[in-house]
DNA sequence: TAAATTTGTCTATTGATATAGACAACTATA
DNA sequence: TATAGTTGTCTATATCAATAGACAAATTTA
């Protein structure tokens, strides 16, 4: 796991195609660097014998990043890496989504994209701390960065105490700038769950991705200095983008 | 993304086939509880239609499962439901693998597989704060709960000053402990990055994983109080049977 | 016991995946 | 201008993945 990768590492009748898998480990080559931006690919026939598989197979896997906008095909010169490493974003006790992630991309925003009162489910009546059922607001919003979507994340809060975060949210486009209207100055991060699955359809639509990609997801609540419960989050990142770096810990 | 999934949310023509969804999707439902422990699946014509699949692709999942002691079928009596919940585990400031995992197994330990030295890589020298060649110390662990692998690590040490740290770890048992012997009385993690990918050839043998499966991949730093780097390690844990969580953020 | 329910097995068909080989089209270079 | 190297396209074949239908085998329920 040091880097290279052995040329058996591929898995037959794993339900996930050769295509796939040689497609994820082009990605995991160009994020760790092996593969340098803008530098051609290694020639098919190369990366065919590398991998132990037709030809064909790895122009599967090439055309499906094409497709992807990660690589780009010239006929008669070669394939070039387009996409930059993944985006590291940060979490930790203090996770703002502006902050952190200066200096990596050129243009970065929050979108809000809708919000509702809903009655909690059990958990996210258990992260608040309220009844189940109480009415609570729940704010959908997507990150982007250089325009690719990183994040996609459902927030919960109290309906009673932060009534109108929803429009404060859409006023200033910072879940920071908002709280800060509800008298809340500083939060922390209290706990953080996170996972790993394969995206499902409503992922692909959601972060803008391609079947068979992987979604990291995190479960958090952040909290008062004081450990009282503001705001329950559920966020997914696609793995192929973003990893997360965990910092301040 | 509130725990219940489309009848839709299953992607054709992606890479990954579809049984391997439906497997990871049952997965899912077991860990969020959807399906309860020890109880018996929806029969397969129901999950067929629920998912918009033949029965016999349902079946192909199954069978996955069954292969990976998730699931056990009984002829005339239905498919139940073997495994536990994922295991969650712990990283924050003093992530130590037993701690933490108190009551959640009846049992757990770390198994030393190898201990090699080695001159430091780039990023190994890097995360040390090492020159480049450098020998190090490299320890290969299996962490395993009630029977099952729930993490491989491959930690490295900066062989002058521990020079002997195999054959404490191989006494003790612990990197704790055998940090202990060389002064080490406490230490922080100092930085991890996390990274999600498909399982490949090495991952399905070191973490007893079937082919399709998703690997969470850490890469972390630990520094004494005082901020001397200690020990720079990469972490795989199967994400279908942990859930990592972040604390003391 | 009979009927209903559920998993197991078999055959057949279609489409996607993977391999194999040949050659065209384009680019860079000797 | 040749030549070598590279991507693009085509045909053919074999295997895997998915659908469809029928029926057997085992269990539970009426």
């Amino acid at each position: 796991m040091i880097g290279h990768q052995a040329a058996d590492s591929i898995e037959r009748r794993s339900g996930v195609s050769l295509w796939r898998q040689i497609a994820d480990k082009i990605l995991q080559s160009i994020a760790v660097g092996d593969f340098a931006e803008n530098a051609a690919l290694p020639p098919e026939v190369a990366l065919a014998e590398r991998y132990g598989v037709n030809r064909h197979t790895v122009r599967s896997a090439i055309s499906a990043l094409v497709q992807e906008g990660v690589l780009r095909a010239e006929q008669g010169r070669g394939t070039f890496v387009l996409s930059r490493k993944r985006l590291s974003y940060p979490i930790g006790a203090r996770t703002r989504f502006s902050t952190g992630l200066q200096g990596q991309t050129s243009e970065r925003h929050i979108v809000l994209l809708a919000s509702t009162v809903e009655p909690a489910s059990r958990r996210v009546a258990e992260g608040l701390g309220l009844a189940k059922g109480a009415d609570v607001i729940r704010l959908e919003t997507r990150g982007e960065a250089d325009g690719r979507a990183v994040s996609r994340a459902a927030g919960w809060f109290d309906a009673k105490r932060f009534a109108g975060i929803d429009a404060a949210m859409a006023q200033t486009g910072s879940i920071t700038a908002s709280l800060a209207r509800f008298g809340i100055d500083d939060y922390l991060r209290q706990s953080t769950v996170l996972s790993a699955r394969h995206a499902d359809a409503a992922d692909l639509a959601d972060l803008d991705l391609q079947p068979g990609a992987i979604v990291l997801v995190t479960v958090a609540v952040n909290v008062t200095p004081d450990g009282q419960p503001i705001q329950f989050s559920e966020s997914r990142f696609p793995a192929e983008r973003v990893e997360l770096k965990l910092s301040a810990l």
